[in-house]
DNA sequence: AATAGGTACAACCGCATGTAG
DNA sequence: CCTACATGCGGTTGTACCTAT
């Protein structure tokens, strides 16, 4: 029953690879091309596990990959996707060329955090910190108090909203969707209560959307928060300042992948069928819970409250991520 | 020169999911 | 349909190298 085991465990090398390792494994590829990992070890002469073999060649000696210091622009692209998206490293790093996810994950442990931390900048909500503690103290004085009742309700309620984007007409993100299936949401204004219409095509790919709403979400200078509509701080502006400053998504124009980022937004079709679905989801979702949005942030939720509405705001834009965020 | 502490990054581990038999 | 392996992923560890004392 079942396949062979790949290797014998107990009796591979493990550690760090030679150059002459090294060596068998790109010469093996060039000759047979990549796949059936489990095989590469017997057949390259080799003592160590397919498994192994696999992440050498994925991690360091494709021939694809980068091996030189990350750009400016790349760690920009690191922090925003991480805003949006978390530690999704191999999402993040399909929109790095030359980069793996262990690269991407690394940068970050080792430096952005601790970039982040010294801006004042929480690395994992990245919200700024002063606002965190001070969010944990009201939160902490609600302990004797029934106003955890009207969180609970506030909690509630966030799961159901739909927000406007901050930015320009809907419209002018999304051209050309009369060439595909389109859905509408309603969504409602937090400031006004009134409702408006927006199409979204399903024919949107997650990366256009991803830098889109990373973009918006943090890469603008308005003194208002996008997330909570209200004033933000010192350090959050800085904060969205440094990600604006000189920051242009990279436009190869002969890259499918970043063939169309930039300010326009202009659809392009997905190939992938669980895309689909996932925007097909999203949307019907969305439209059922714009119709019971009444929420009005306090500064006492504050924290919490950002994290729900974070969630729901990538929800809203990035729909191949919501699975992930359906909790 | 010795060594302790910090840093960077390659590699491993364990889990979830897909799939061959 | 079931079992066990392959694959992909994120978290963690190990180790080489650097710097300060």
């Amino acid at each position: 029953m079942g396949r062979p085991p790949c290797c014998d465990k107990a009796n591979v090398k493990k550690g760090l690879w030679t150059p002459e390792e090294d060596a068998k494994i790109l010469a093996y590829v060039s000759n047979h091309g990549v796949g059936n990992w489990t095989q590469v070890p017997k057949k390259a002469g080799l003592n160590r596990c397919g498994k192994s073999c696999r992440l050498r060649w994925t991690n360091y000696l494709r021939p694809d990959l980068k091996h030189e210091e990350f750009t400016e622009q790349e760690e920009q692209l690191i922090i925003q996707y991480h805003a949006a998206i978390g530690s999704r490293w191999s999402l993040i790093a399909k929109h790095l060329p030359g980069r793996t996810d262990n690269d991407v994950k690394n940068y970050w442990n080792t430096k952005l955090k601790k970039k982040l931390a010294k801006m004042g900048i929480d690395p994992v909500t990245h919200k700024p910190i002063s606002k965190i503690l001070s969010d944990y103290e009201s939160i902490s004085c609600l302990s004797n108090n029934h106003q955890m009742r009207s969180l609970d309700q506030n909690l509630t309620n966030s799961f159901s909203q739909c927000r406007i984007s901050p930015t320009d007409n809907p419209e002018t993100q999304f051209q050309d969707v009369t060439s595909f299936n389109h859905y509408v949401l309603e969504e409602i204004s937090p400031s006004s209560s009134s409702s408006s219409t927006t199409s979204i095509s399903n024919g949107q790919t997650s990366s256009h959307l991803l830098v889109s709403g990373a973009a918006y979400s943090w890469g603008h200078k308005s003194s208002v928060d996008p997330l909570l509509n209200t004033d933000i701080t010192e350090e959050e502006h800085n904060y969205q300042g440094f990600l604006a400053t000189d920051f242009q998504p990279q436009i190869q124009e002969n890259s499918s992948q970043f063939q169309t980022i930039g300010v326009n937004h202009t659809s392009s079709k997905v190939t992938d069928d669980k895309l689909e679905m996932a925007d097909c989801k999203v949307a019907a979702k969305n439209s059922v819970r714009s119709s019971c949005y009444d929420y009005e942030p306090s500064s006492v939720n504050s924290f919490v409250m950002a994290l729900f509405d974070r969630d729901s705001q990538i929800q809203l834009d990035f729909p191949a991520f919501d699975d992930i965020l359906d909790y």
